[in-house]
DNA sequence: TCGACGATGACGTCGCGTCAAGGTAA
DNA sequence: ATTACCTTGACGCGACGTCATCGTCG
């Protein structure tokens, strides 16, 4: 992960001259710290690099930091609910198909089971 | 999609000889169909792609699509409480962030309102 | 001849993990 | 000299979307 945070400019150590290796300063720690906090409450890693971004030019991110909570409230919730409704599909499938036999597959049916849940229309994708 | 499909081995259209075109009989529309209908229950594609090759090989997949989806649920299970724990973190942020003001960055800090948020211990990732 | 289709291939997403090839430290 | 670490770079995941470049149809 620091590697990666480092690839994408989220982490800037000082480089070495002598060898090439990465020099990190207490700074780096905190600023690991802080992006595994924000990664806790649900920021993206590029919301994150936008952030600190503002931040490293002066200004206070604070504001951006709200509206991003926001939405992402918005977003998760609608994504629990289609969670929970795929969950509901797949018990309702399970239980249905513990009347029904293992079939063997013709050239036109793959999987009776499968097939059984034809869909009238498809509201949801 | 029909064109990713196509290129994983999902459908395979016959190619016509003069032009390059793609030629779709009835049989890969049946093909689709199972498709869609079974990543409306949680399978993914190359799960999708086992079970159309296992037919296509005469054997029943109606076992491991039992399997399947019974590992998918308990998955989902997890998924969902995970989502769920996440968003009461994200609106105890929001809420506990309605008494604070936006600050100003300085070295040490980017943003005190995700700062304000330390994890004593980190049970969950 | 022109414009709306078709094809292939490469690259982008997101958050890393992994692997190879090479340099360095103790 | 060994071996345990470090570096960069490329490629992998999943399910596509998009873009460029080319060929084809009407």
């Amino acid at each position: 992960m620091v590697r990666y945070y480092t690839r994408i400019g989220l982490l800037k150590p000082r480089a070495q001259q002598e060898n090439g290796y990465r020099l990190f300063a207490s700074q780096d720690a905190q600023r690991l710290r802080f992006i595994r906090l924000a990664k806790r409450l649900g920021f993206t890693l590029s919301e994150i690099r936008e952030i600190t971004e503002h931040a490293d030019h002066g200004k206070s991110p604070c504001g951006k930091v709200r509206r991003i909570i926001q939405d992402r409230i918005k977003e998760n919730r609608a994504k629990i609910e289609a969670m929970l409704t795929l969950q509901n599909r797949m018990e309702e499938a399970l239980k249905t198909w513990e009347s029904m036999p293992d079939g063997v597959p013709d050239g036109d049916h793959v999987c009776h089971l499968i097939e059984s849940f034809e869909s009238d229309d498809d509201p949801d994708r």
